[in-house]
DNA sequence: CGGCGTGGTTTCGTATGCAAGATGGCGGCA
DNA sequence: TGCCGCCATCTTGCATACGAAACCACGCCG
């Protein structure tokens, strides 16, 4: 089997919460289990480990990453960053097949999964290489930790009004709206996740 | 020979622009260099590409990253919205010491060098560690590409004086000072690329 | 009774061999 | 003469073997 492929099942594996953060990853057991030997998997481990999704230490071996509230917080605050920047970069350039792609996915029944394409569009659709770099290797968390925004009616609601009012600004070529309404989509997550996970 | 040894001379001569640019990088070739086998030398490789440093395709081994103008502004405007962000976060946490090992970065003989130094001790002074992450994924880059902005005797002193007026503000612990100067600081980079090399 | 050292076992880190895919150059054919 | 295809060679990708470091549990000594 395939090395590239060995990473994205362990990526997948991770994100879906499959294998839980702080369990040992060692090598030869997850060899077998991709039916390949140990080699291929230490190379998926040290790109993951790039990836911010697991934690490799020399001689000691790897385990998936732990999250705590801090690092929870931490992630979306970047993210409060970096996506604002993304969805004004994308504003002028995003094809209408994309537009068209994620007015879709409003309209998808699940939106858990649907509202990671969408902010991956987006993303991609700005057009800087850097960025995605950036945001692929710090943003990175498995799924569990965002399925609380999906538990919540009002928050579902908001989602779903933010991506709608994006679409409208991505149709408009408005860089200025775009960067402000994806602001508010996360740091309204961040919001919530505050009431629901409060400092002390 | 170690394998995170290996990782560190590889980066540090990609950096250091001993291995150029769009140069083929032969497992083989690099194992003998270093003194190990090309296990080593693979890690290393694909530790390098998640940190934006070499291009590995498939079968077809790994290159240096090549850097045009248009890379390079990407990068700049990636550090433009995150060194800012880290200045603020910095401001209230920094530690006296290192505010210190900053002042004295200031009256350094090799600025150039310098410059790094102080720019990675505010990073890390800002307690982010998925803000380090993005930076390290995405702002790797040979030093030749930097080393215009220290052929320019007033771009030197302005860059100076934005790094002395830092250490001002984090002395101060002035959030939004630092944050303001380190955004006209890359900003002034920004334009000052923009001057040397402009886009016709 | 508790801490420390020690041996066996597990797991990692590196080297090496081999097979599959890519590279480059030569000869044949139009 | 120019282009295409084929074969020799090089390079990578993966598996496997071996040495080394960490882990664990038992027993010894204080």
């Amino acid at each position: 089997m395939a090395a590239p492929r060995v990473r994205d099942l362990l990526e997948e594996a991770i994100l879906e919460g499959e294998l839980k953060p702080g369990e040992r990853l060692r090598a030869e057991a997850l060899a077998q289990r991709f039916g390949t030997s140990r080699t291929p998997v230490r190379e998926a481990l040290l790109q993951l480990e790039a990836q911010g999704l697991v934690d490799v230490e020399p001689n000691r071996g790897a385990v998936v990453r732990t999250f705590d509230r801090d690092d929870l917080f931490d992630l979306y605050q970047l993210r409060a960053l970096l996506e604002p920047r993304a969805a004004a970069l994308a504003a002028p350039r995003i094809g209408d097949g994309d537009i068209e792609r994620l007015a879709g996915l409003c309209e998808a029944e699940d939106q858990m999964v649907a509202n990671e394409a969408f902010h991956r569009i987006i993303l991609e659709a700005a057009g800087s290489p850097r960025l995605l770099d950036a945001m692929r290797a710090a943003t990175g968390i498995p799924r569990t930790f965002r399925s609380v925004f999906w538990h919540d009616e009002r928050q579902r609601d908001e989602s779903l009004m933010c991506h709608r009012r994006l679409v409208a600004a991505f149709t408009a070529r408005d860089a200025q709206l775009a960067e402000a309404v994806m602001r508010m989509h996360i740091l309204g997550a961040i919001a919530f996740l505050e009431e629901q996970w409060p400092s002390h």
